[in-house]
DNA sequence: TACCGCTTGTGAACGTGTGCACAAAGTCAG
DNA sequence: CTGACTTTGTGCACACGTTCACAAGCGGTA
């Protein structure tokens, strides 16, 4: 969850606080909004991180030249449900044709529209150690449409060194490289203990989305979105389910012959 | 999940399949386990990613010298509801202590036999790109318990290189390589293509877990645990969000000042 | 045109996870 | 020892996400 699951800030949880100064200006309180895109905000979070995955998946089908596919095979491909799936795509619309199955080419149009691929989204990677550098030599990023239009690192050595073709900026100068090149996307690669600082940093440059390579749970104010990738976490969890497999294996044994019951260690 | 989270390897969900023959050997259906150390398996994936987390903020206050933590401070601290974190623990057991909160020592004791970190875990490492370059440079692998003890690359120029300090071995080798070093964990980030060929390698030489930096869906069989973490799926989830954003911003702005109503760009 | 088979889209049941609120249980002061 | 205060552990209700199952709708065929 991933899985991934994304952090939400969490910690202002309070549920009787009003909530009020939503985006940017006092807005007096608009609670029946329109609802003709709002449909978006109606797309369960998992439900998008699958949208990306049916995007990719029919993106190698355009290209072996598929015309249309059912939900049932861009499902196996995708490796879900086929009723998971066509419930995925009917969170964005109705772009199927009963009885033959989706236009590939049509699909792929209305995700990135979802996604807001159409745009392009500009991404800072700050913290230029083992991982920054990996992420900035990352091709311009997976996929379409994610160009690294600034890196930045507090190391006085790497200021101005290019990497991936593009020069280091010390991290003071977040707040103007990052509004000069309109950056939307700030990707966290810090030892744990600048990530914070770092954040607060990007947030005060009006980036609003964050991805956070440190394993640290960054505190944000509530219009700014955070998504993690712990590598830790990740590892502890596959750590608990070999765990769980090697205790389960024991158990199955003891059960099985029951002769020896003295075998169960703590 | 992501999360995530988690890939499951979904496809195989038939319902009225028996699941015959679980883990190794043909065992006679085992429903009633003994339930001692079977509560792991109660313990939900979320939850589980979760405890990971709290360790993390434990081994901190342990550091700080902290004795004793309510749920709160520590619910706070992991940036979670207060009842979450308390429900989380109860799933391990009840090592609290009512009126006072939980010691610090013996939580992270608990978590980390339940996490099975007290065993070590090998990492193998397949793909030693850009990714994988940093990934094995990582510092022995992010905090403790997981050394990586294998590299492995299809390139015969990087092939013998050491890299982090460890020779890389070729990809042919993985079954041999896995065995002798008793390889529990196996980390793919290799391009897309390679990646289900490595996947099955990796499978065939007994690894049971696998977390998968390639952006592509791989085929397990049941038996194997996958972890995904696909960075180009967290930056369009993060654009998603962005979308998001300006259109309700759009919407706010159209429904409030509702004089210009010619501004709203698609 | 009428029928048939196929696939979508979705209402409804189900299961899981989250959040609340409170009893149980402990500490500490007097 | 008693009583007040604090914090855990958990039953319960709710919300969310997943899965099932089927009606609605479309293309092809006679």
């Amino acid at each position: 969850m991933a899985a991934q699951r994304g952090q939400r800030n969490g910690v202002g949880v309070t549920p009787p606080a009003p909530t009020a100064a939503e985006i940017t200006t006092p807005i007096p309180r608009v609670t029946e909004v329109p609802a003709a895109r709002e449909r978006a905000r109606a797309i369960p979070e998992a439900a998008v991180a699958r949208l990306a995955v049916y995007l990719r998946v029919l993106s190698g089908m355009q290209e072996h030249g598929a015309g249309t596919v059912s939900s049932e095979e861009l499902a196996v491909a995708a490796g879900v449900n086929s009723a998971k799936l066509r419930k995925d795509l009917s969170y964005i619309g109705s772009y199927g044709t009963r009885g033959v199955g989706y236009e590939v080419a049509v699909l792929i149009e209305e995700i990135e529209r979802i996604l807001g691929l159409t745009r392009k989204h500009s991404v800072a990677v700050v913290g230029i150690g083992n991982l920054g550098h990996a992420l900035a030599n990352y091709g311009g990023f997976p996929g379409r449409g994610f160009p690294v239009t600034a890196l930045f690192d507090v190391d006085p050595d790497l200021v101005g060194v290019p990497v991936g073709g593009m020069p280091v900026e010390h991290i003071d100068d977040i707040p103007r490289v990052c509004a000069e090149r309109e950056v939307s996307i700030g990707v966290i690669a810090t030892p744990p203990p600048a990530a914070q600082a770092v954040c607060d940093r990007l947030v005060s440059a009006g980036v609003q989305c964050i991805l956070n390579f440190a394993p640290v749970v960054l505190q944000v104010p509530d219009h700014v979105e955070v998504r993690k990738v712990d590598l830790a976490v990740e590892l502890q969890v596959l750590s608990f389910h070999v765990a769980r497999r090697a205790d389960n294996a024991a158990v199955l044994a003891e059960a099985n012959g029951r002769a020896v019951d003295g075998m169960v260690v703590s």
